[in-house]
DNA sequence: TCCGAAGTGTTAACGGCGTTAACCGTAAAC
DNA sequence: GTTTACGGTTAACGCCGTTAACACTTCGGA
């Protein structure tokens, strides 16, 4: 027998759990919807969650956490000594990732969270992909060794952010003179990122989009950044074929 | 007097007009609340528009239009023949416009276009800021003669895109031997579309936002690609000036 | 053990949404 | 001058998020 409380924990996460169905089939996860596939009606939901954008964030969270997985799990294909081609595995993992699911990408990585509701700001503090790939650049970093710009090079406000960041960064084994990677990794991921937004919503031509050239190109530029200049070939056939799937 | 047809035109640029006028005050243009405003009702602007996904392809495009005619007028401010200054304002006005206006961002440059009705996809393909930033480029590459990728080593997919875009690019008018130009505008913009899509969307720590010191970050080293590492001070200065206003 | 309280669901309802069908006056066209 | 196309209406359907009022179960404590 279960307790009231493992019972309303259940019910919660078959909540969220059939939103992300509903998402992934194509339908919205309206709570009308989400509700009557739970065999219940849609007010009920009002007893597990205040309204429904914090369903909808709940959600994006919980997208974010697996997604993640899969990106580590890419990683992991990848010996541990070998950080640059675990970093390159898990970012064609994402791209991947986010051209097979475009409504999940727009729900976690093109949604505006400022004007959200608070508990958004809580979770994306959290968020995983973000702790992940600053984890996978810091181990090329240290195997590497590549150049760092010094704190006091840095721009005041990105100073300031990557001292104490606000947003999804795991910096606390970081040491201070070493806080040019979080900037680093700044800059990277806005790149990688433009490329495969710009992928994912059909505004580059899908020519380009499905050869995978502009990202592979973006890639190529930070391999060099990360003094891995030496292992280019390898590491760029090895993101050719990551791409193609695992 | 005005014939049948001028009426019809008239209310329907009002109806666009209605629409933004909306959006630019927060509220979502509904047909409900666009027909409200006009003093008509919902089912009436079924004789000027298929759908409201039409209605708000139609709102993206004009939007599309006017913000472009905002980046030319920055770039206007600047003499003709200094097309490195004229490009520098046009993407900080891109860059302030973008923060200045999130929902019309988010409209214009981060809404899927391929699940879009046919007709986004139609406007987009002559949409004006793709145009226009593309010109700009090319004015700078006149001048400074940057090398340019040979066709030959473009990725085939690429070759195909640049020779025969089927996106926003205006390039009738550059020799297919320099059609690698058309490559590095591509990348360019990606860099700078994340940047710019990352601040809006609030995924970058505010601090690094307002500072604009990512998207500084991203146009110095497109200067220095664009062979104008001589000019650097100046231009980044100039994109700093640009940044806070006109 | 019984009773109150808390928890978890219901139904009914409000206002808003996109969209369609049926209808109707007016203005253009022949 | 009749006909027809146009541009609007009202009514309605089925969605949506959300709230209020109510009912049933279950737990906790006198």
């Amino acid at each position: 027998m279960s307790s009231r409380a493992e019972k309303r924990e259940q019910t919660f996460a078959e909540i969220v759990r059939t939103s992300r169905t509903l998402l992934a089939e194509g339908e919205d996860p309206s709570l009308r919807a989400v509700a009557a596939r739970m065999g219940l009606t849609a007010p009920a939901l009002y007893r597990y969650v205040a309204n429904h954008q914090e369903l909808v964030d709940l959600v994006a969270f919980e997208i974010d956490r697996d997604a993640t997985d899969g990106f580590r799990a890419a990683a992991d294909r990848h010996a541990a000594d070998d950080p640059a081609a675990r970093l390159v595995a898990a970012i064609a993992a994402f791209r991947r990732w986010a051209l097979d699911h475009p409504r999940e990408f727009a729900l976690v990585f093109a949604n505006p969270v400022a004007e959200s509701s608070c508990i958004r700001r809580e979770l994306v503090t959290v968020a995983s992909s973000g702790h992940f790939l600053t984890g996978l650049v810091h181990d090329v970093w240290v195997r590497q060794d590549f150049p760092l710009p010094p704190p006091e090079s840095l721009d005041p406000a990105v100073l300031e952010a990557v001292t104490d960041p606000l947003l999804p960064a795991d910096v606390d084994h970081i040491a201070q003179v070493d806080r040019g990677l979080v900037w680093i990794y700044m800059r990277s991921w806005a790149s990688l990122y433009g490329v495969v937004t710009l992928e994912v919503f059909g505004h580059l031509d899908p020519r380009v989009r499905d050869s995978g050239a502009l990202f592979v190109d973006v890639m190529a530029f930070w391999i060099d950044e990360f003094g891995l200049g030496d292992d280019r070939e390898r590491l760029v056939a090895l993101m050719q074929a990551e791409l193609r799937g695992p």
